[in-house]
RNA sequence: GCCGCCUUAGCUCAGAUGGUUAGAGCGAUCGCCUUGUAAGCGAUAGGUCGUCGGUUCGAUUCCGACAGGCGGCUCCA
């Protein structure tokens, strides 16, 4: 995605004698040093990436790093992040310094200031940055001893924190400190050689703050420290950092056209669905054109079950609180499901998951081998009382429905029922047009037991099926330690959408436990009464959470088959409202959802609302067309056929929409 | 839940440093215009300035609580 990732040269390394230092090596080599494509770092023979002021030990051979190469950008916005740090520290006496790594896109860094930031304040850091840039400061390596560190840094109390870390530190508290040695980085003057800032860092670092050509300030927040809510909240600025001004502009541009795609701006713009404050956080309305969409959705992933063999059933949204003390969801999710609500005297429940309402149905009688699997699916709408903070859009809401099955099958069934699984619901991704994926494996983490039921045998079998069928799959399959449901381990679907953002979508549970706590039996071929093990999984996650996904990934622009409005008719004049509205009839004789624009409106207007609405085909008629029996294509990438025989054009939009293509509509497919 | 910011018409946003009648564009309604590929012209309606409480002679403006939203953090069965 890094608008910066240009095809390297073929990796050329350079001799440096022992004592010398790799930057001359490097210019003596007539290594690019500035720009771009310079040098920024170099990486030895162990793959460690050293200052160009490096200087071994014994003779080494390095490889440079360019600026704009994932590690020259990262060592970049970690310099950045130490500019800015140093910033904050000259407009802010007194305020201490967390951590400041590069991330994804940028940098950031943590402080406990007097008060928190204002976007003035950020203005302020961000011209004093430039300060700092303009004047060539030099980041200097200077090893240190624990001791002389910690009277260094006295009175910064969580870089001391981290220096009591150093050997169990990882990620990106490793910034700062790691196995071996410390390392303070000196920010010094070039001219007069004085050191103006200081930091505990690992480094490496650029030579000095000139080679930040391009950086910029983009938020504060809060965040707290070491990642524990349990710990103080400091103030994290966010950072984004560039090899050139163009690579800033161009990143720039893409948080545009995100922004352009978020599906809350287009779910307004589109009425689609909204969120009224009457109702509450997190619970969105589908208004008729949102609703058009979720039936599409749910008609045909419905549909898609039934074929593949799932039984269609159907559940309450409450249920006697004891259900899910049975299945063990409570006390787990006590803190996620919404109050409990006293009924006659017993205490009842929203409920915030279908598994035990599906292992009822399962249990409602007895179950023979020959049932097995036993596939149940429902689209059951599922409360779950989502903290304040975490409420976003559709994406992640207070109720939702999710498409929701379980297949109960026996333990040696159960692989092959996961395969089943993870083949159906990559090709129904793919049929909404969502085709580059990779897997996520989450298991338990043993270091929580707590968080966790159910034999150890009984997990390193399930978590073995899962991982064998994920890899089986040819797709990239990413560790998630301690990801995994209290029940059973999982695997889960990342998409990624049009503009290379990752959700995550389908998930696969296997579970040994519910059937257990719920003593699920079926008669075997011998007689003898066995349980079951169930798979859970969810196709879209949730539909609402699917919908925003989809919005996002077409940018509102849905495929013709999902589209509210498939098709409207615009004429030229009034004179040919009649005969649009034949076409029409026509069309919806075909299944087809058509409008006509007869408002008093201009042509052009009627184009221009069109347009914004995203409609996939507007059916064009002037008297030309009316005429010849015929009408003109306007797609909404602004292409065009005209004079299309009204026969033609309606079986070319029914058999779009009948094919369920999820390429939009343009003159070029047809033409 | 935590930190910070925000809430003015259906939408997008101006505005008054506490003082009689709070503005614009789009949208809506009505009228004129009758039109060939992204905004024709005009008029009209529409707001107890998120809610509740406090300070004040007077609050949409200052303070507080609550609700909702935004950006993060934590969380996400």
């Amino acid at each position: 995605m890094s608008a910066s990732a240009r095809p390297t040269a073929p990796a050329q390394t350079v001799a440096v004698a022992a004592g010398e230092m790799a930057l001359d090596a490097l210019r003596v080599a007539g290594v690019e040093l500035t720009g771009p494509h310079g040098a920024v770092v170099v990486r030895d023979a162990d793959g460690v990436l050293r200052d160009l002021a490096w200087a071994p030990d014994s003779d080494a051979e390095v490889e440079p790093v360019a600026a704009d190469s994932p590690d020259g950008l990262a060592v970049l916005r970690h310099s950045a992040a130490h500019a800015m740090a140093q910033a904050v520290q000259e407009l802010y006496p007194g305020t201490l310094l967390g951590i400041g790594p590069p991330i994804e896109d940028g940098f950031y860094y943590d402080f406990l200031p007097s008060r928190p930031f204002t976007p003035e304040d950020l203005t302020a850091i961000e011209k004093k940055m430039g300060e700092i840039i303009k004047a060539g400061q030099l980041f200097v390596r200077r090893p240190i001893d624990d001791d002389a560190a910690r009277a260094e840094l006295a009175n910064e109390k969580f870089k001391l924190e981290l220096i009591g870390l150093k050997s169990t530190a990882t990620g990106e508290e490793a910034t700062e400190v790691g196995a071996g040695g410390l390392t303070m980085y000196d920010n010094v003057d070039a001219k007069t050689g004085e050191r103006v800032w200081t930091d505990l860092c690992r480094g490496p670092h650029l030579a000095t703050t000139r080679r930040i050509p391009a950086v910029k300030l983009m938020r504060s927040a809060a965040a707290y420290w070491r990642g524990s809510e349990k710990n103080e909240q400091l103030q994290r600025i966010y950072g984004t950092a560039w090899a050139t001004r163009d690579d800033l502009k161009a990143h720039l541009n893409r948080l545009e056209e995100a922004a352009k795609r978020d599906h809350r701006k287009l779910g307004i713009e589109l009425d689609l669905f909204s969120f009224p404050d009457e109702l509450g956080s997190g619970l969105p309305v589908f208004h008729p054109k949102g609703g058009i969409l979720r039936r599409e959705l749910e008609d045909y992933v419905r549909q898609r079950h039934i074929d593949e063999g799932f039984d269609f059933v159907s559940t309450p949204h409450i249920s006697k609180a004891d259900l899910f003390y049975t299945s063990g969801h409570l006390p787990y999710y006590a803190d996620t499901m919404f109050p409990p609500m006293d009924v006659d005297g017993i205490e009842y429940r929203l409920k915030a998951m279908n598994c035990p309402l599906h292992n009822l149905i399962y249990q409602s009688r007895g179950r023979s081998y020959r049932e097995l699997p036993l596939r149940l699916f429902e689209l059951g709408a599922v409360y779950r009382y989502e903290k304040s903070g975490v409420v976003h859009g559709l994406t992640r809401v207070r109720g939702l429905t999710m498409d929701d099955s379980h297949s109960y099958c026996t333990a040696e069934q159960a692989p092959g029922e996961i395969r089943k699984l993870l083949e159906f619901l990559l090709g129904l991704l793919r049929d909404f047009g969502l085709d580059d994926f990779y897997l996520e494996l989450s298991t338990r983490d043993d270091s929580k037991p707590d968080k966790f039921i159910g034999s150890d045998e009984d997990w390193a079998q399930a978590t073995a099926v899962l991982e064998e069928v994920a890899r089986e799959s040819g797709l990239e399959l990413v560790p998630d330690p301690g990801g995994a449901a209290y029940y059973g381990p999982k695997i889960s679907v990342q998409a990624r959408d049009a503009i290379g953002r990752t959700w995550q979508m389908s998930t696969v549970q296997l579970d040994f436990n519910q059937p257990a706590r719920f003593e699920l039996e079926y008669q075997a071929a011998d007689g003898t009464r066995q349980q079951p093990v169930m798979i859970h999984s969810a196709k879209f996650g949730s539909v609402e959470r699917f919908i925003g996904v989809l919005t996002e990934h077409y940018a509102g622009a849905f495929p013709a088959w999902l589209s509210p409005v498939q098709v409207i008719g615009i004429p030229i004049s009034e004179e040919q409202n009649g005969y649009l509205d034949d076409v029409a009839r026509r069309l919806r004789a075909r299944g087809l959802r058509v409008e006509v624009d007869d408002s008093a409106d201009r042509m052009q207007k009627k184009i221009r609302n069109a347009q914004r609405q995203k409609v996939p085909f507007m059916l064009i008629a002037g008297e030309t067309d009316a005429d010849a029996g015929a009408v003109s294509f306007r797609y909404r990438d602004g292409t065009q056929r005209n004079a299309i025989p009204i026969e033609t054009a309606i079986d070319e939009i029914a058999d779009t929409v009948a094919r369920r293509s999820n390429s939009s509509p343009t003159a070029e497919l047809y033409g």
